[in-house]
DNA sequence: TTGAAAGCGCTAACAA
DNA sequence: TTGTTAGCGCTTTCAA
C-alpha cells in the first residue's frame, strides 16, 4: 500500500481510507490511488487489514462433507447470499482421515483466521466444542438441528418432510408399506426420517413393514428385503429415507422386472442430487437456498447486534415433489 | 499470546516458539505455555502470524461449482492430501451470480489472504488472469488441462478416456453407435469427450451417429433422437459424455420399455455422482484422488524450489469401470 | 480533507 | 535456552 500511496502522492493513511472508504476523499485523490493501484496490480493485504481493525467481514464455513450434494448445495448458496449482504467467506473442510481429530483443526484454522462469523454444517462438531467461542465469535448451524440454548441454528424440518410422504403414500391408497429405516449410528438424519415415516404411516392406520438398512456403501441390503415383501404381495409401496437409496434400489427392481408406479410405488427424500428431478421421483425436495438464506440473515443479526439477539432454531419445511414413482395402490391389500 | 506467556511465566517470544516449533524449547516451559494455552482456550491468530512471518502455510482452493459432485469430491480429497503434508487448505467459490466478475473477487480473497499457494479449479478463470499473481504464489492448475507455458496443472486425460470407452464399444461389437455431444459452449469437457468417442470409433470402423444435445437443463433433447435411432434398428449402443446424461436419459428408455444392455448398450463417463456404482454403469472414472494427491505433490515442488520448476502438464487417465449397460451387440447391422 | 503516529498479535534476528 | 526489539501491512484516533 505503501507503494500505492507515494504512486498517487498521497500518505498511506489517505490510501486506506480509499480502499476502506468509510471516511470522505477527495474525488480526484480517490481516482488518482484507484488508478495507481490499478496498474500496481494491487490486492490489499487481508490478514494487515482485519489485524489492524480487530476484525474482518470474513466469515467462514465449517462443512462436513464437500462430497455430499447437500453441502455442496449449501456452500454455493452461502456463498451467493454472503457475497449479497456485502461479505466474504472462506470455507474449510476436515480431513477425510478418520477422527473428531479433523475437526477441531478444521475449526482452529477458522478460529485462527479470526473470521468475523461461523457457519457449522457438520454434525460432528458437538455444541460443547463451540460453546467457549459463542463470546467471541457469532455461531450460525446450519442443517443440522441444534438445540443448544445459545446457538442459533438453521435446519431442515426433517420430520415434517417424513409425513409429508407419509401423508401422500396414506392419500394414494397404500395400506401396507415397507419403510427403510437406517440405524442412528449410520445416519442420524436418514434414521429420524425413517421412524416419522412409519410413525405417520401409523396413524392414518397404515401397516408398516420396517426394513433395516444396516450397512452404508452396500444399500442393496434392505433392497432385497423389499422385493421378498413386494413378491409375497404384503407391500403396495416401499419408502427410502433419502433419494439415493432409493436410487441404489433401482437396479434391483429393473432387474426383478418391477415397474414403478405400476407394480410397486416408491419415494425417496432430499430432492438435490444432481440430475435426479430428470429419474421423476417422488420425493421432497429439502429447502437449501431457503436455509442459506435464513442463515445469512441470522448472521447478519447476531453481527448487528451482538448483545441480545434471542437465540433462534429454525425449521425449514420442505416440498413435496409429486414426480411418477409414486401412484395409486393397485389392489387393496 | 500475552496473556498465554504471562500465565506460563516466560516471554512473549518462548511462547511464540512453543507453538512455532522451530526453536527448541525446555520441555519444562513448553508444558507450562501449553497448559496456559489449554486452561485460556488460545488460539494463535493465523493473520499476525502470516504478517509477521511474510507468508503462511495456508493453501486457497478456488473452486468453480461446489454443487458439481467432482469438485466436491477434489475439493474433499485436496483437503485430505493437504492436510497430511502439514500444510492448512481454505476455500473459496464465487457467487452463483452470473458474471465472471465474481470468479475475480474469489480469486481476490484467496490473494488478499496472501495465501501460500493456489489450487484453481475453474474454467473460468483465464490463464491471463492468474499471469500477475505467478510469481507471487505458486499456481497449480487442477482438473482442467491447461497449456501455459508458467502454469503448472494436474488434469484429467478427457481423451484417453473417450477412447478407453470407444474401444470397449467396439470390442463388444458395436458397429454403428449414437454418441451424444453438447456444443462446447454448453460444457467443455463433455464437447472433448463426444469428440474424441466419435474419432476413436471412427478409427475402429464403426458408424458414427452424432446426438447434438443442445440445452443444459433438459438432457432429454437428444434422448428422443436416440429412442428414434434404435427404433429404426440403425444403432445398437449410445455413449453419453457423462454419467448425468446418460442418468437422465434412463427414464426415457424406461418408459420406451428399453433394457440396456440387452435392447441398448449403453455408456457413460464420470464415475462419481453418489450412488451411481450402484446403477452399474457402464463408464470411466476420472482419478480425482489421483488427481488430488500430484496437485499436492506438486504444490509442495513449487514451494520448495520456486525458482526453477518445470512446468508440469500431467494428464492423468481414468479407469474403465466394465457396469451392466454394456453388453455385446445384438445383432450385425 | 489529509497526514503523523500508535498500535493490532505475532515472528525473527540478535543478544544474553 | 530465553528475552529484547524491530518490524509485518494495515486502520484509526488525533491534529492540522
Amino acid at each position: 500500500m505503501e507503494t500505492v500511496a507515494a504512486a498517487a502522492g498521497v500518505s498511506r493513511a489517505t490510501a486506506s481510507r480509499v480502499f476502506h472508504g468509510s471516511t470522505p476523499v477527495a474525488p480526484g485523490t480517490r481516482d488518482a490511488v484507484h488508478a495507481a493501484a490499478k496498474t500496481l496490480g494491487y490486492v490489499p493485504n487481508t490478514m494487515a487489514r482485519s489485524l489492524a481493525a480487530r476484525g474482518s467481514d470474513i466469515l467462514g464455513l465449517l462443512v462436513r462433507d464437500p462430497t455430499n450434494p447437500a453441502y455442496g448445495l449449501l456452500f454455493s448458496e452461502l456463498q451467493t447470499q454472503v457475497s449479497r449482504a456485502g461479505l466474504e467467506m472462506v470455507t474449510v473442510a476436515p480431513s477425510r482421515d478418520e477422527g473428531a481429530r479433523y475437526e477441531r483443526q478444521a475449526l482452529n484454522r477458522l478460529l485462527g483466521l479470526r473470521v468475523g462469523g461461523m457457519f457449522v454444517a457438520t454434525g460432528v462438531i458437538r455444541a460443547e466444542m463451540l460453546e467457549p467461542f459463542l463470546d467471541i465469535v457469532p455461531v450460525v448451524v446450519v442443517g443440522r438441528p441444534e438445540s443448544h440454548p445459545r446457538i442459533h441454528s438453521v435446519s431442515y424440518d426433517e420430520d415434517g418432510n417424513a409425513a409429508q410422504l407419509a401423508d401422500a403414500v396414506a392419500a394414494h391408497g397404500h395400506r401396507s408399506v415397507a419403510v427403510v429405516t437406517p440405524s442412528a449410528a449410520n445416519s442420524v438424519p436418514e434414521h429420524r426420517r425413517g421412524v416419522a415415516m412409519a410413525r405417520r404411516l401409523r396413524e392414518h392406520g397404515v401397516r408398516v413393514h420396517p426394513v433395516a438398512s444396516p450397512t452404508f456403501g452396500r444399500a442393496e441390503e434392505g433392497g432385497l428385503d423389499i422385493l421378498g415383501l413386494h413378491r409375497s404381495g404384503r407391500i403396495t409401496a416401499a419408502m427410502f429415507p433419502s433419494d439415493w437409496r432409493l436410487l441404489a434400489f433401482l437396479p434391483l427392481a429393473q432387474a426383478a422386472g418391477l415397474q414403478a408406479p405400476d407394480d410397486l410405488s416408491l419415494t425417496g427424500c432430499d430432492g438435490v442430487l444432481p440430475g435426479i428431478d430428470l429419474l421423476g421421483f417422488t420425493t421432497v425436495r429439502i429447502p437449501v437456498e431457503r436455509a442459506a438464506r435464513r442463515a445469512v440473515e441470522v448472521m447478519r443479526a447476531l453481527r448487528d447486534n451482538r448483545t441480545r439477539t434471542p437465540t433462534e432454531h429454525e425449521l425449514l419445511p420442505g416440498t413435496l415433489v409429486p414426480g411418477r414413482t409414486l401412484g395409486p395402490a393397485p389392489h387393496p391389500v
